[in-house]
DNA sequence: TAGGATCGTCAACGTGGCTGTCGAAATAGT
DNA sequence: ACTATTTCGACAGCCACGTTGACGATCCTA
């Protein structure tokens, strides 16, 4: 069996890549919180991500965020309750909500997009742009294709 | 400004660090349970962790995790219950209750360390060591010290 | 037209956060 | 030494997010 290195124990890369992600998540929140977004939580930012421009229903979009459709369904209606989405009918399906981005949730849409670019350029800056490519090759190449699945409080806690 | 690279957007950035951070959490896990810890959830061991072989209290639990002493509560109650801490009066501080790590959490313990660094070495074997260390590097270089907060169920929902 | 899928919602529950309160015990101050 | 403050752990109540199960309404198909 191959060696540990007892200076870089393994139990430090889980705890440095959660550090990293929790990092560009809080200094985006912080940003816009500046913006006028300052009740956009870090999952909301992702529902509204895997909402996008075009609008889906709630359990296409459960099914993008690898949770059920009801736990869906309710985080549509707090996003409702917020401004940043909003319900309308499907003219051709009666059963189908058709969930859609408010100008509101557009607009956060964009400037999320405008930080997490600053962010990246901001490590490329500290690291070097060729070390940040590097890292995000790396992660590619030891991690599965299937990124998107955001049910993280229930996945990390219970 | 600097120009944003088009074919690499910012947000992937925080995808692929929470991807990364989450296979590692699983193939933990995974093993873990072939090893006779089924019911360890990700929060569970990090509490472990942070209890360690000398023990605390609920309130310095919840300092080092950066919760509340009653969300720590809470989960040392539930890992009680489970079979990974036990509580145990001070003898010299009658409000204070000791928490440890059972033999059964010392086994937890010592079989994540063990497969954290087996992890590890599978992505140097994937990657090359020097890679990995890079990206150890790199990510200490972007990230603040105070890497051990682990309230993240309520800090990414909210 | 009858039967089966599918969509959204309601209800109940578990887990993990939070704040506020409170009694018991230790510590500090007069 | 006695009071006042602080600290610890627990209880209660609340919110956010996840789950499963059930159920009308609607659509599709046989």
């Amino acid at each position: 069996m191959a060696t540990a290195e007892p200076d870089r124990p393994g139990f430090l890369l889980p705890l440095l890549l959660l550090a990293g992600f929790r990092t560009l998540i809080d200094d985006l929140h912080a940003e816009l919180a500046r913006q006028g977004h300052p009740e956009l939580r870090p999952l909301h930012g992702f529902v509204l991500q895997a909402v996008g421009g075009d609008g889906t229903t709630a359990t296409e979009l459960g099914q993008r965020l690898g949770v059920s459709k009801q736990a869906a369904g309710k985080t549509v209606d707090r996003l409702v309750a917020l401004g940043y989405l909003e319900r309308a009918d499907d003219p051709r399906d009666a059963r189908r909500k058709l969930v859609r981005a408010t100008p509101h949730g557009l607009d956060g849409l964009r400037r999320s997009a405008a930080v997490f670019d600053q962010l990246r350029q901001r490590w490329a800056a500290t690291l070097g742009p060729d070390r940040v490519a590097a890292l995000e090759d790396d992660l590619r190449a030891v991690t599965p294709a299937n990124l998107f699945r955001l049910d993280v409080p229930g996945w990390f806690g219970g």
